[in-house]
DNA sequence: ATTGACGTTTACGTAAACGTCAACTTAAAC
DNA sequence: GTTTAAGTTGACGTTTACGTAAACGTCAAT
């Protein structure tokens, strides 16, 4: 089936980061493209995972949290104890998401009142100024 | 009026940080208790700031992020291009925000998910052990 | 055949956000 | 009156997430 690769440099430029950052993010555990030679090349997967860990950074994700999501992906390797801790930390997870929207809410909310008594001061800048 | 007021201590508690986080975060222009003598008093405005900061890490702002938040909360101290800036920069987090809440609902869509594969690896599991 | 763009590794540097002492005051408790 | 508890100020250490630079290989184009 031969399924669609990537150099390095296609997915720096599609997600806007630097090369060293996506081998960084490889020493981490978090991409493993195989490779031909010395170069690197990058499944599908690869792009998925990727997407994953910026989207995580986007939510304040550290890496090593990043990683534990994508660890998720495929839980075959997995005891019964340990499925049971990636349940776990799937239901730790979405509270954190709870708290997130209520956090964005709050903020949003802050940022509208913010914006009113911004746009009153120039209001009463502009007229001064007159 | 005498509002109330906290010490260091009812600050750390309240919100689970250390008093050297509390003090960092002065240092770095985010709070602005008064003094008794040596001691912090911080009022109801600290607490609320603080608040505000706690909340930005939770949505992954920097404290400088943070800090700008802060400073918009009153726009008196503004001409009218300072102004304009704020209301700028007011749009750009809104924006940012978006971008959180769709992050946030394609994370639970693939919590979902991979929550599912986790109960059938589950399932799998315990059929080989019986 | 050399230039330029891209790839590699290794190693050190750095900014942010605190943690962790050490050494000292001050206030309260016994 | 002296422990003890909580406050203070440096100063240095640590982790995370890369940046930066050196030193080199590969290949296509001029």
């Amino acid at each position: 089936m031969a399924s669609k690769t990537y150099t390095i440099r296609d997915l720096a430029r599609e997600f806007d980061i630097t090369t060293r950052t996506i081998r960084f993010y490889e020493s981490e555990g978090l991409l493993a493209p195989r490779r031909e030679g010395q170069t690197r090349i990058y499944s599908e997967k690869d792009r998925v995972n990727l997407k994953l860990v910026l989207r995580g950074k986007r939510l304040g994700l550290t890496l090593a949290e990043s990683r534990e999501l994508i660890e998720m992906y495929d839980p075959e390797h997995g005891n019964v104890a340990q499925l049971q801790r990636l349940l776990e930390k799937i239901s730790e997870r979405r509270v954190m998401l709870e708290q997130q929207l209520a956090d964005i809410r709050l903020m949003q909310t802050e940022l509208d009142a913010a914006e009113e008594r911004c746009l009153n001061a120039l209001q009463k800048a502009r007229q001064k100024e007159s």
